[in-house]
RNA sequence: GGGCGUUUAGCUCAGCUGGUUUAGAGCAUCUGCCCUACAAGCAGAGGGUCGGCGGUUCGAAUCCGUCAACGCCCACCA
């Protein structure tokens, strides 16, 4: 065996292995269920850091469970991811020459499933090289028949409840992709613009002017009054009267509004009700005219203007919205309508997937009433009934909840679930699509018949989304898998997913969809920053596999990564993660390398393996804790400090006989069991390595796994409880504290290891403090004690004292110099210690064990200062 | 403008309802070692007045107040 681990194809073989034993496959059964959904990725995704963080994670989860004999399931699966996918297959389109407005519906589509069938299963085969032990028999897809069919049958249902309704309403528009969206996907960011003081003419009084500030000139052409606040002082003089748009020409009102905030620009608000969220409302609130001056890919639109007006400005017909800005600035400014203007910083609304500034417009669309929704949904997060880890991520959610508006859930996008809400033709044909009454419109999961025109629009992607815990199982399935058990997701999609899947769960199951949510934080690169592709900080996951193995990268991931805290990703974690499993590699290696003897363990073989039966049973009592504390990070630490500390470091030293000398069969067999039992702690973090050297540890029936072994036959409660007094535990950590002092002073001193040392003891110690510190013990009432008194380097464990008798090695002021550092040191403490327990009250009011725990210091600190001083004498006296 | 969170060793973080030998871990650093499991290693060491100030208490990293810095979420000031 080489003394390096490599990975690669033990990864492979071993993946392998497990597909062909189908040992992620799950049915229901008997067993407790336990069940994780994946939050599907983009189906023409590609795995990066963010994935590996949360799908190991998720591995890890499901890996313990099926540990504790429980049926995991793991459901995997890919998002259609509407307005992406279709923004990447325009695209594409567009390389080949093809143009989205070229093709049919049908043919569009067509280009969409080829990208998809081609792209869709890259990233899932991305995860079985990370180890995701997902039931790949169940993989699913959004936009598959299972999934459409329920999305089309609750779209319908809550139709009939009355929960969906399609109305005119003013609603987020991309206008790249030309699609309206839902206020979740508008992303508000700061810009530096300016702010434009215009002049508007009071008509009644020619020659003074209404001064109004607006960030958006262009959109001018649209205003139909001015507002003011009426308690405004300065603005009273303009009440009853009107002005004239600059440059349009058009008369209008000036109304008076309490919306207008007093002190903010000029006070005088323009109203353009057609392209802005607030001026919409101030619209409907007087009745106002309607503006709409702008295509749906926001270009100037104005033949719909009256016609001296549209004589005015048709210069601008046809042109970009921000071109026309600068445009109409310019013209503004010659013309003398340009008070001032001033730089502004304001947030502007942009499309999460195509990053152009949002444009409010007024257009008809589907929504979901979402208060009902809003109701079902709150309650169970804040009782805990579903828990959230971290819990601040409640405080998000309620806030959300109680502020809830209705959910836009349609798209003017073709990938999609088509809306299944059907026109008559000739109707159609009469009314248009605005005025076709409602009370006409067929919602059926089948196209009705007769001639029937179905809507044109998709559904937003959540939609889909927000049914997975349910659309992925079929009925019977349900009633066993669901609710799931985790869900892990990151915290920038609690109002996108984790709020809809609860909403749908209860709506639909009446039941919670998941018990716990996990919620991961965003992986950063080492510099606190965001990863992109534009900063090229964002390591290939696949090229970190193959530099430090897929368990080292799981390691390194999870090493820093604490429920909702970022994680600040190096490469250094991966090594630390590699060089881990280089360790266990190593351990294994010495395990099997060993002779055998059937003598007798030794009695320093027999402590040995007791205190280490001790330390395993308390680290996996402290593993469970923290596991079902959802602290992986830390669940791991102690793993990784018991393996490489207390069972590399000190217990394999303790057993490991003299070279070429056999082991005795019974300590390698307790020896095997802890190696065993610690790896199937580590499993569900590094999968790979760890069944490897299950496999390798001992002969293992064909298609067996380190999975499928039963966890009983060790009982950590039990165990401690045979060293309930902790004896055996302190006695050992005294003994390691021995060792650490001889070696302490060997460092110090530079004497070599190889040079046997003699280690003066009040008492008998464990033969193993003589092998692992390679010295003869010597009793302190000896001979050859009382000879090196003096001449001695000492230190103490407790209360006790031990020294090396150094004899030309010593240097009697360098040792008098560090036993008065520590006679200072224990005076220092000491004073503490008497301050406390010669403050009255404090020994009236604390609680007798802590006053008691005083004391014990008190004596043992007093003790040592003795033990120092003796020394510090004996010293002298040389 | 509201809300939430963070601030402890060079870095990343533990430290639960105040008291557990005058604050812990991993990594990094420094020193010495290639001692036949492992240099992707071993042994040892150094390093913090727990963001500032004030308060409660016999006792504060821990509770309260306040200030500061950073981060996140929400919100219709043109």
């Amino acid at each position: 065996m080489e003394s390096k681990y490599n990975p690669a194809d033990i990864e492979q073989r071993w993946y392998q292995y497990w597909l062909d034993n189908k040992l992620f496959h799950s049915e229901p059964d008997g067993r407790e269920p336990f069940t994780v959904v994946i939050p599907p990725p983009n189906v023409t995704g590609v795995l990066h850091m963010g994935h590996v963080l949360n799908e190991t994670i998720q591995d890890v989860l499901v890996r313990r469970a099926r540990l504790e004999g429980k049926n995991a399931c793991w459901v995997p699966g890919t998002d259609h991811a509407s307005i992406a996918t279709e923004a990447k297959v325009i695209k594409r389109l567009k390389e080949q020459g093809i143009n989205k407005t070229d093709l049919t519906r049908e043919q569009f589509l067509k280009h969409a499933w080829d990208w998809t069938e081609e792209h869709g299963g890259i990233i899932l085969q991305q995860l079985r090289k990370l180890g995701c032990s997902c039931d790949w028999d169940r993989t699913a897809f959004t936009m598959d028949e299972t999934r459409s069919k329920a999305v089309i049958a609750t779209f319908c249902d809550l139709y009939r409840k009355g929960l969906i309704y399609r109305g005119l309403r003013m609603v987020n528009w991309d206008p790249e992709r030309q699609t309206a969206l839902s206020d979740e996907e508008v992303i508000y960011q700061e810009e530096h613009s300016h702010l434009y003081y215009l002049k508007y003419e009071v008509v009644e009084q020619p020659g003074k002017y209404c001064i109004v500030a607006t960030t958006r000139p262009e959109t001018i052409m649209g205003d139909v009054c001015v507002c003011i606040n009426p308690k405004e002082e300065k603005n009273q003089w303009l009440k009853g009267l009107h002005v004239r748009v600059p440059l349009v020409g058009r008369e209008i009102p000036i109304i008076e509004d309490r919306y207008v905030e007093i002190g903010f620009g000029t006070g005088c608000l323009k109203v353009t009700p057609a392209h802005d969220m607030n001026d919409y409302m101030l619209g409907q609130k007087y009745n106002l005219t309607i503006y709409d001056t702008f295509t749906a890919d926001a270009h100037l639109t104005l033949s719909g203007l009256e016609p001296e007006v549209f004589a005015r400005v048709k210069q601008y017909e046809g042109m970009d919205r921000f071109d026309c800005r600068k445009q109409i600035v310019e013209d503004l400014k010659a013309a003398g309508l340009v008070d001032h203007i001033e730089d502004y910083t304001n947030k502007v609304g942009h499309s999460e997937r195509t990053n152009v500034p949002i444009e409010p417009r007024l257009s008809l669309q589907w929504f979901i009433k979402m208060q009902h929704f809003a109701d079902i949904a709150l309650p169970p997060v804040m009782n805990d009934e579903i828990v959230f880890y971290p819990a601040k991520y409640k405080n998000t959610y309620r806030n959300w909840l109680e502020n809830i508006k209705d959910w836009c859930i349609s798209r003017q996008l073709w990938w999609g679930h088509r809306i299944p809400a059907y026109y008559d033709a000739d109707l159609l044909a009469q009314t248009g699509l605005e005025n076709y009454p409602n009370d006409k419109i067929i919602v059926s999961e089948t196209k009705p018949e007769g001639n029937y025109v179905q809507d044109e629009g998709a559904l937003d992607t959540w939609f889909s989304s927000w049914l997975w815990p349910i659309s992925l199982f079929s009925k019977e399935d349900r009633a066993y898998y669901y609710p799931t058990s985790d869900l892990v997701t990151g915290p920038d999609i609690i109002f996108f997913w984790v709020a809809r899947m609860i909403m749908a769960g209860y709506e639909y199951e009446g039941k919670m969809p998941f018990k716990h949510v996990y919620f991961t934080g965003i992986v950063r690169d080492k510099l606190g920053r965001k990863m992109s592709k534009s900063l090229g900080n964002s390591p290939d996951p696949l090229d970190l596999i193959a530099r430090y193995g897929a368990d080292g990268v799981r390691m390194g991931i999870l090493l820093s990564a604490p429920a909702g805290n970022d994680i600040l990703y190096d490469d250094a974690l991966c090594e630390q993660g590699r060089n881990f499993c280089n360790k266990i590699w190593n351990c294994f290696r010495l395990i099997k390398g060993l002779e055998v003897t059937d003598a007798e363990p030794s009695h320093e073989d027999r402590e040995a393996v007791t205190w280490f039966t001790m330390k395993l049973a308390e680290a996996e009592l402290e593993i469970t804790d923290l596991m079902k504390k959802y602290r992986l990070s830390e669940a791991l630490m102690t793993i990784y400090k018991l393996f490489t500390d207390e069972f590399s470091g000190w217990y394999l030293e303790m057993i490991k006989p003299a070279y070429q000398q056999p082991i005795a069969r019974k300590t390698l067999e307790a020896t095997m069991g802890f190696f065993e039992q610690m790896l199937r702690q580590l499993h569900p973090f590094m999968p790979f390595i760890t069944e490897e050297l299950w496999h390798n540890l001992a002969e293992r029936e064909e298609g067996a796994t380190i999975m499928s072994e039963d966890q009983s036959g060790w009982n950590s409660d039990e165990l401690l409880a045979m060293d309930k007094d902790g004896a055996i535990r302190h006695q050992m950590e005294d003994m390691k504290q021995v060792v650490a002092g001889v070696r302490n002073i060997r460092a110090s001193k530079n004497i070599p290891p190889k040079e046997k040392l003699t280690l003066i003891s009040p008492a008998a110690l464990s033969g193993l403090v003589c092998k692992l510190a390679n010295c003869e013990v010597t009793l302190t009432n000896d001979q050859a004690g009382k000879d090196a008194e003096g001449a001695v380097s000492s230190f103490i464990v407790g209360t006790t004292e031990y020294s090396v008798p150094l004899n030309n090695f010593i240097n009697k002021d360098e040792e008098l110099a560090k036993l008065q550092a520590d006679l200072q040191h224990q005076e220092g403490f000491l004073r503490g210690v008497m301050a406390k327990l010669s403050n009255e009250r404090f020994v009236q009011n604390a609680k007798p064990e802590i006053v008691e725990l005083e004391r014990k210091k008190q004596h043992d600190a007093e003790q040592r200062i003795a033990t120092i001083k003796e020394a510090i004498a004996a010293l002298s006296a040389i």
